[in-house]
DNA sequence: CGAAGTGTATGATTCTCATCGAACACCAGG
DNA sequence: CCTGGTGTTCGATGAGAATCATACACTTCG
């Protein structure tokens, strides 16, 4: 009987990074990229925890999205748990808008003004 | 004996992009290059018209530091104008920053204090 | 005019990064 | 236990970006 917390295994354990240790260029990089906008604003749309890394629609295979998950962890835009066999994920609004104000608001901001 | 208003010549003449016409995505990759951060601090620094291309302290030779600027004015972060034999600078802060309200304060704001 | 200074254009080189395919590890369910 | 689903890791590939060295165009000044 699995426990109500689940995930009683012992596995790779994501590497997550602090937005406060985050240099401004990770950051910046980190969002100058359009898969992982769309990552973020996906992710900004649902509550959180709500999301698997599979669950997202984008034009990549599962290794690019591993990997596109990996840099937005070392941004500190993303903080992932462990959830039976799923990962899900959450959006760091508060604590990345504290470190980078506005940063993300211009991300999740709709596009092309006209 | 020169013109006062200078630049009585027929130039290349400097392709300039307005703001409201650059994506978010291109804003961020141009802020998120080392290089061209410095550029943009040091020119925060100025007075506007007041550096040349090549009065920046930066690590690199013409060449690049003139791509770097061809992408600052591609990403609607500084304009340039002939002036004698110089091509001097101007940061398009309020431009800019009424596009993307709150970037270029996070770029300009003093490295992270620990 | 000739020389020096400033910036751009071109071509080649190097590096980074996004991507994929395949292999592997883990979890859940029959 | 075996199978299907989820995600990571590894190696390789390709595209794009940054850089340099050289050559060129234009300006200014002697």
């Amino acid at each position: 009987m699995p426990d109500q917390t689940a995930s009683s295994g012992h596995r790779a354990a994501p590497v997550h990074r602090d937005p406060d240790q985050v240099p401004v260029e990770t950051a910046l990089s980190a969002l100058a990229d359009p898969v992982r906008i769309q990552l973020i604003r996906e992710l900004a749309g649902d509550a959180d925890w709500t999301r698997s890394c599979g669950s997202f629609d984008v034009p990549v295979g599962k290794a690019a999205l591993s990997h596109h998950f990996t840099v937005l962890r070392a941004a500190g835009l993303v903080e992932q748990r462990d959830q039976g066999a799923k990962r899900v994920n959450r959006l760091r609004r508060a604590e990345f808008d504290a470190r980078f104000p506005g940063l993300l608001a211009l991300v999740l901001r709709p596009e092309h003004p006209a």
